[in-house]
RNA sequence: GGGCCGGUAGCUCAGUUGGUUAGAGCGCACCCCUGAUAAGGGUGAGGUCGCAAGUUCAAAUCUUGCUCGGCCCA
């Protein structure tokens, strides 16, 4: 026997210099690089000029710390959405932006100030806020750097901040909008306040810690009342806070809670919920005696019968009167009766009495059950902490946080004491109560001014609406089309719910519910923050009728002088100057708040779509990407913003992703130490790794990451870029003068050009819904199970062995060809990196990049049903061969397949057996009445490894390849 | 405590208007190949569809309650 020549080296292998090891971590910089020295963001923006735009708007991420994994989620699909919409062809532009202004940056200055022991109320407040500049500077260029590494593509050298001078005189332009239309008021609003630092804090700024307070119960004695047995009684109310008492203005029942009244020894009469009569008794060291109680009928009512008029229009409701009445028989605040109103919200019957003292200045329930009574809170405690000086009842007298000033000795409880009316004090309840971060200090509710929106007056600067726009007839009443008269202005909300029901498309659905929800009960808006870094209230209010002044004329110099030199231009400013002649400074309070950062950023279609700094851009935007949290935050700041100055939504479409959670879907924190730093996925696996993991996760629902997830995507991504790495080597010497006519090729690769226009027609889908987890996913499947699977596995021996010309070869070839040029350009949005890296082995230039390229063009005539459903029957019955193979593969009967000699009832199948016997890879197929596999007695050819009855012996030639060789 | 959302194989996800035996890819196990080789091909094992009631001839799918988790608010 002689020695089977080794025919190796005439065997048309694949070649290629394409690493099937990826080293992204290491690879992508370079990439990068590149791509800044070509100016790729410029480039493709000029190559897409003209085409029909899609612009994106970027909310912005605040400039503070570095981008956690959540921004890089974020950012991702962000880039993927601006990516795929270009690839589609059309000039779609990204300019990022970062949000500036605020009180983390101003805490952490605040931070430093403590550090080097510094006093932030004596350093001038253009320093301070210059300082904050720098620092939310220096945050800008560490997220740019670490969002660029993610290899989002945007203009990174023209980014928005809201800090920036133009940016803050929009933001006021559109402040002094809301002002000119009368679409501002100042109200109050309770407030966490801490009387050492003078100031309004952040529930940021709290810390909870347990302390002891002095506990009192009051009586308020009824003075009137349709219930006669109440008339003369005491309502009990307990408090912890006894500095509240002084500001007392009604107080709250629950209406299903069972109240009592109840007589001591001594004659006095007392009403308390009869849960807790027991315990009050114990406190006010009172005996209870039911032996000398009146009737049981008449004395046990529920809550809501406080609420009880004996004649409407009389009046006759139940009323108390201040503890402190007598005593200040002039004063009109003491004498004035005190209302019983409804608080089943919040009263309970876990402590106190059941009842419970309202004082609006000082607690959030207080001042919304008030003011829904039309009772105002009146500002009797100043900003140290002090009753003001002209308070009838211990003004200037001490603080209310002063644990003697409101102790069992104190002022406040001897007077009420000598008044009869403190039954119970004692300097011994324990419980958690909010400090301030700072100064340790106890802080407390106060009630200061505060500018708002309001959400239900009329928009009459805006276009009046018919009555169907303004949603009435969804009302019930018939409703007259033809009546002009009917027409009215819609207020803000009525205009913001109508963009969210009608006109704004929300991805996914169920956005849109959650934002109306949150419109439709949302309070007034209040803009207004005790603060330093931001965009001020650029307001003169008159001293005399507390009216702001609402002159174009100074408006228009404010923003001028805002555009000149920012926010500073207020802080700094000689005022008058802005009044000019009109007005005389000293008439004027000159309002020094800042804007909530809310209002700022709801903005940003202002200064970036409409402002023409970025003459690419039009508004309004046709989509917004945010997290889900964004409904409450950008999503509907921007909304309310933009309808209350124009009339309509900034957006055309909402797309909402979920909130990253860890491995066992819990939320990530610091302090649970399950974050995941997205800079070490780079730095290990590469950013191409994370942007596949963002999308292939579901992001329109909270979605999870962890090692195992990653491993996941990991190997998916291997996967992939083997295919292509396949690809590459089966064209390495591949050109155009080797390509054939689609009607000339083999039915396999017409089938497979069918697939593609298939695939094609998905993946167009896929991008228009934003859905890219489904995108990938089909990505992913035909290169797994159409090609390598199924038609590489099939064709490897016509690529290897078939000769150069032959035309099957060079049809498959011209079909790969097609199939690399669809495929690289498909993945480049999510794989921005190792396409680049594909495009670039195949096609070296260094001024080019795969990501100038637009969709690849699918010829229509490549569909062909007939065909498909031919080939779908065909790939199933080769599922049943290698399904037969399988058992003597097991037993080593045969080895490769290509040793089965398969019987197959060929009478079903539309391919003849020797075609079917190339497509299952096997050495023969003849008709049979069932499947069955044997193994062939054929010998081996030495090149190509068929096993065929032309092949004298093993390693000899079968006839193709000896034509091939000759 | 309230509003909204979610819980389908180890992982990532499909599961039309309720209708055969709940699917795919990856991973895993085993087999083959050793001319895509730290690759490629094949076969297979994995699920009481979060739990419990209810409606129905029939429920992953509808209803209610519970539970776990998330976002927002209080």
């Amino acid at each position: 026997m002689t020695k089977a020549p080794d025919y190796k080296d005439t065997v048309f292998l694949p070649k290629t210099d394409f690493p099937m090891k990826a080293g992204l971590a290491n690879k992508e910089p370079g990439i990068l690089e590149r791509w800044q020295n070509i100016d790729l963001y410029e480039k493709l923006r000029a190559a897409r000029d003209g085409r029909e735009k899609f612009i994106f708007h970027d909310g912005p991420p605040y400039a503070n710390g570095n981008i956690h994994i959540g921004h890089a989620l974020n950012k991702t699909l962000k880039d993927i959405t601006v990516r795929s919409q270009n690839l589609l062809g059309k000039d779609a532009p990204f300019v990022p932006g970062w949000d500036c202004h605020g009180l983390p940056i101003e805490w952490k200055i605040e931070e430093q100030y403590r550090k080097k022991k510094r006093n932030k109320d004596e350093v001038p407040a253009s320093e301070f806020r210059k300082e904050c500049r720098e620092y939310a500077d220096k945050w800008v260029n560490v997220q740019r750097e670490e969002f660029k590494r993610l290899g989002v593509l945007a203009q990174w050298d023209k980014p928005y901040l809201t800090m920036d001078y133009a940016a803050e005189a929009a933001i006021v332009t559109e402040l002094l909008k809301f002002a000119e239309a009368g679409q501002l008021y100042r109200g109050a609003k309770p407030v966490m306040w801490s009387p050492v630092e003078k100031t309004a804090l952040a529930e940021a700024e709290v810390e909870y810690e347990d302390i002891v307070s002095t506990q009192i119960d009051v009586a308020f004695e009824i003075v009137d009342s349709p219930m006669r047995e109440l008339v003369g009684a005491n309502a009990i109310i307990w408090t912890t806070t006894p500095w509240t008492i002084p500001v007392n203005q009604g107080l709250s029942f629950g209406s299903d809670i069972m109240y009592q009244v109840f007589r001591v020894a001594d004659g006095r009469r007392f009403v308390v919920a009869e849960d807790l009569r027991d315990e009050f008794c114990a406190r006010a060291g009172l005996e209870y005696d039911p032996a000398i109680q009146d009737e049981v009928d008449d004395v046990f009512f529920k809550g809501e019968m406080f609420g009880l008029t004996d004649d409407p229009a009389v009046g006759g409701r139940t009323i108390a009167k201040h503890p402190m009445a007598d005593k200040f028989p002039d004063s009109d605040f003491y004498t004035k009766p005190r209302p019983f109103l409804d608080g089943s919200h919040f009263v309970t019957t876990e402590a106190g009495t059941g009842l419970v003292h309202m004082a609006p200045d000082h607690g959030e329930d207080d001042f919304d059950l008030c003011k829904a009574n039309g009772i105002n809170p009146v500002f009797a405690v100043d900003a140290g902490g002090q009753y003001r000086e002209d308070w009838a009842w211990l003004p200037l007298t001490g603080s209310v946080i002063n644990k003697k000033f409101v102790g069992s000795e104190g002022p406040i409880c001897s007077d009420l004491r000598e008044a009869g009316s403190l039954l119970s004090a004692s300097d011994d309840f324990q419980h958690s109560y909010p400090h301030s971060w700072r100064s340790k200090a106890k802080i407390i509710y106060r009630c200061t001014p505060q500018w708002f929106v309001p959400m239900d007056t009329d928009l009459t600067h805006l276009p009046a609406k018919t009555p169907q726009e303004k949603g009435w007839e969804s009302e019930g009443g018939a409703v007259d089309l033809s009546d002009e008269t009917l027409c009215a202005s819609p207020s803000l909300r009525e205009v913001a719910l109508d963009e969210i029901r009608n006109k704004v498309r929300f991805v996914p659905e169920r956005g849109r519910r959650r934002l109306e929800s949150m419109v439709e009960g949302r309070p007034d808006w209040v803009l207004s923050r005790q603060r330093a870094w931001g965009v001020p209230i650029a307001l003169f209010v008159d001293r005399k009728s507390g009216e702001y002044l609402n002159d174009p004329a100074v408006n228009e110099r404010i923003i001028a002088a805002f555009k000149e030199s920012g926010a500073d231009a207020w802080f700094n400013a000689n005022h008058q100057d802005f009044l000019g002649d009109k007005y005389a400074l000293d008439d004027y309070e000159v309002i020094t708040d800042i804007l909530d950062v809310w209002f700022d950023s709801g903005c940003t279609h202002a200064f970036v779509l409409e402002s023409g700094k970025w003459p690419d851009h039009q508004t309004p935007a046709d989509l917004y990407l945010e997290g889900s949290d964004q409904h409450r935050g950008w999503f509907q700041s921007s909304l309310l913003e933009s309808c209350g100055t124009r009339g309509h939504a900034p957006y055309k479409a909402v797309l909402t992703h979920g909130m990253t959670l860890d491995k066992a879907g819990k939320k990530m924190s610091k302090s649970l130490g399950n974050t995941l730093d997205p800079q070490k996925v780079i730095n290990v696996n590469g950013a191409d790794i994370l942007r596949l993991w963002a999308a292939s996760v579901d992001f329109t629902e909270d979605h999870r990451i962890g090692d195992e997830i990653l491993k996941g995507v990991t190997d998916n991504y291997r996967k992939l870029r083997n295919t292509f790495r396949y690809m590459l080597g089966g064209l390495s010497d591949f050109t155009d003068d080797e390509r054939v006519a689609v009607a000339d090729m083999p039915e396999l690769e017409r089938y497979i050009l069918h697939r593609l226009a298939e695939v094609d027609a998905e993946l167009k889908q896929h991008v228009n819904d934003f859905a890219f987890g489904p995108y990938m996913r089909t990505l992913s499947a035909f290169a797994q199970e159409d090609l390598s699977a199924f038609f590489f596995d099939i064709r490897k021996d016509c690529l290897y062995c078939d000769a150069p010309d032959d035309p099957k070869r060079m049809a498959y070839r011209t079909v790969m060809d097609i199939l690399f040029h669809a495929l690289t350009r498909y993945i480049a949005p999510v794989l921005v990196f190792t396409s680049e890296e594909i495009w670039q082995s195949r096609f070296p230039d260094e001024n080019d990049s795969i990501h100038l390229k637009v969709w690849p063009e699918v010829d229509l005539r490549w569909g062909d049903d007939a065909l498909a459903a031919k080939w779908t029957t065909i790939r199933e019955a080769r599922t049943s061969v290698t399904e037969a193979i399988e058992p003597l593969r097991r037993e080593k009967t045969i080895r490769s397949s290509l040793e089965a000699e398969v019987s197959f009832p060929m009478a079903d199948l539309p391919v003849d057996a020797d075609e079917f016997a190339e497509l299952t890879i096997v050495a023969k197929v003849s008709n049979g009445s069932e499947i069955n596999v044997t193994k062939t007695d054929n010998h081996k050819c030495g090149r190509c490894w068929r096993l065929l009855p032309e092949v004298e012996e093993d390693g000899a030639l079968c006839g193709r390849c000896e034509k091939v060789l000759a």
